[in-house]
DNA sequence: GTGGTCTAGACCACC
DNA sequence: GTGGTCTAGACCACG
């Protein structure tokens, strides 16, 4: 899986690369375990520092999306807990983004399939 | 409105104040033409720095929302431009929140309700 | 002459009406030596304070677009110094709009008609 | 590139940092992709606070001239959207200019002149 | 090292 | 009274 960084971006280069990393576990681009390019070669593909990139995978595992293993580097989780709950923090950015789309004029209509096209887009299988 | 900070958030106070006032402009609590309180007012029932309301109002005029007058303070837009497209920044969050919504187990269903509901939260009476 | 106030503007108010009628003099709706409306009238027409109007009629009077009569009220100059020369002022602000049209794209054949149409509106009937 | 600030304008600090980026953009000084002085180096160069210079850059980042990188510093946009227009406060300050010429005696050869030559001072270099 | 945020307190122009 | 600007100095996250 290709990770990309927009260098213009107030989003730090470790939240870019986590948030890319769970957009591609769930579209399915990154399989319950299947192994994670190592720190260093993300890092030298992306050209960045190690650190930013350690410091994404420790993210994720904290966030359970990955695990780490000294021998095989990091895996994506073969199983999540499937609470079926948004963080009290992507409510709060829901509410914001929404906030923002009615200001604007668009209507329930027109947000509600463009949530469903990303919702649509690509499907976890685990399990 | 009350404005409320939560003062260990990792958003920018300026930023909270700005999404509050967003956010009640979209679902009624503020409506249009309404004056906003005086920079001043704010931070000293906030607690911050008047410098801190002031940025908030700037961004929030340089967006749009409102306006500022010498004479009577700041008041919000009679009028928005509907355009009806969320920017490019919103659309990012958006995937990114419907991203770990899905991991999470979360149906679609269950998702397009939560919406649906901020979505019906109050509404704009444009003048 | 109708002066229009934007009330969300960052120019000041006193320095939108000072403008307003340069321009209704410039492109001939105000003729030289023509009356203007007193200040408690001009005031009472906007909706605003004597004392906001009274300090455009003294900017103008001070740059020699007007003259005062205790009778007579105000005036329009009936002859101007015309020297042919753009204040410092200016000439940045005119630096200022053509490095933003070049860098926006602009081409030199599409601000040259521009101005050129500001240029043709009206005309100065004077001596 | 250097900064001049003039001390008495009326034009704040911040706006004139601003204005001369911009300028220096559009005449090429500043080419696309180029390294601007970092905050702190340009207000001790312009003997100023850091928080005006940084102002001056948030705004340029706000349109689009210069994107900010928490690694190298600012830097000029690579690629400008080109929508070949004048903000609408550009309108009205041509205007403004351009009743003022007229009324000094200013003629349209004059001032086209005039014009040309600020426009071909330089040229943007696209990459 | 970089830019970003925030404070406390000051002064200004506008109305 | 209002918002806007600026300072001096501090602390923070990022890389």
């Amino acid at each position: 899986m290709v990770i990309s960084i927009r260098d213009g971006s107030d989003i730090p280069i470790y939240q870019q690369i986590r948030n890319q990393i769970v957009l591609g576990i769930s579209d399915g681009r990154l399989q319950p375990g299947e192994q994670l390019p190592t720190v260093r070669a993300l890092a030298e593909e992306i050209g960045i520092n190690t650190m930013t990139v350690s410091k994404a995978y420790q993210i994720l595992k904290s966030e359970g999306y990955i695990i780490t293993d000294r021998r095989s580097g990091a895996r994506v989780q073969s199983s999540f807990r499937r609470q079926g709950e948004m963080t009290a923090e992507n409510k709060e950015l829901l509410r914001k983004i929404i906030s923002e789309a009615k200001i604007s004029g668009m209507s329930w209509e027109v947000f509600r399939e463009e949530c469903e096209r990303y919702y649509s887009e690509g499907n976890i299988v685990d399990e």
